[in-house]
DNA sequence: CTGCATCCTATAGGATACTG
DNA sequence: CAGTATCCTATAGGATGCAG
């Protein structure tokens, strides 16, 4: 089997689509973020809100909720009056370390990459 | 400096941030399969549309254009008749390797466990 | 305290048609 | 061939207020 013209190879067509899958479960602004922050430990949903610094109830309410669908986290209740609840990851989550510590290590670099530009060039206007 | 209260510590708001920075860039759909349809070589406008399979030219100029300010991509004007426009990838664009590796391996073992996990259910209804 | 309900805006992304 | 223009939908995400 010849590859004369130039379409996508196998390994590259496999890769495209489980690096798809991956984005399409690990999608959007927060669930990183925030299983970066249960990493710390378990906590309780205002501690996590506080911790994210921008997030809505709303929204880390719909987060946490995609993240338990997933088994990246369980939501435990203890009949306190008012109720407790407490968010903590699974063993599960941590398969996602890997993505995490990439993610951060080009973060960091592309940051400094991104300051040295800026000294390289004039002041803009 | 103690930690009494159960704050986020500095590493953790340090990853935090870095890998927000990281989102931000990579942020879509569509910008880590392209990355990953180039590595196979230089593409054209077309071929890189039929790889992508569902992108519509529209999109794909717009993730094109955001690549190239990011320098992960270069294109290069070739005044032929018609016209013939190349995208390649800067050398730049391979640091980003490990991040698409690590989520390549965990799509892979994601998708195995959500297969693993049907079997053992019985049917829904 | 832990969220849900409601309303709202912005952006991503898609369909289709068209141009140099 | 390599896009742009226009229009459209769906979703993300935010603001505010309220309920158990």
């Amino acid at each position: 089997m010849q590859q004369t013209k130039r379409n996508g190879t196998e390994a590259c067509k496999s890769a495209m689509s489980s690096v798809k899958d991956a984005l399409y479960v690990l999608n959007g602004k927060w669930k990183l973020p925030l299983i970066i922050a249960l990493r710390e430990g378990p906590r309780r949903f205002n501690e996590i809100q506080k911790e994210l610094v921008d997030i809505t109830p709303k929204v880390l309410s719909k987060e946490l909720r995609e993240l338990e669908l997933n088994e990246f986290v369980v939501r435990k209740v203890y009949h306190t009056v008012p109720v407790t609840v407490i968010y903590e990851l699974t063993p599960y989550s941590s398969s996602v370390s890997p993505i995490i510590e990439a993610l951060k290590e080009w973060g960091e670099q592309h940051r400094e990459r991104i300051v040295k530009h800026r000294k390289e060039e004039p002041v803009t206007a």
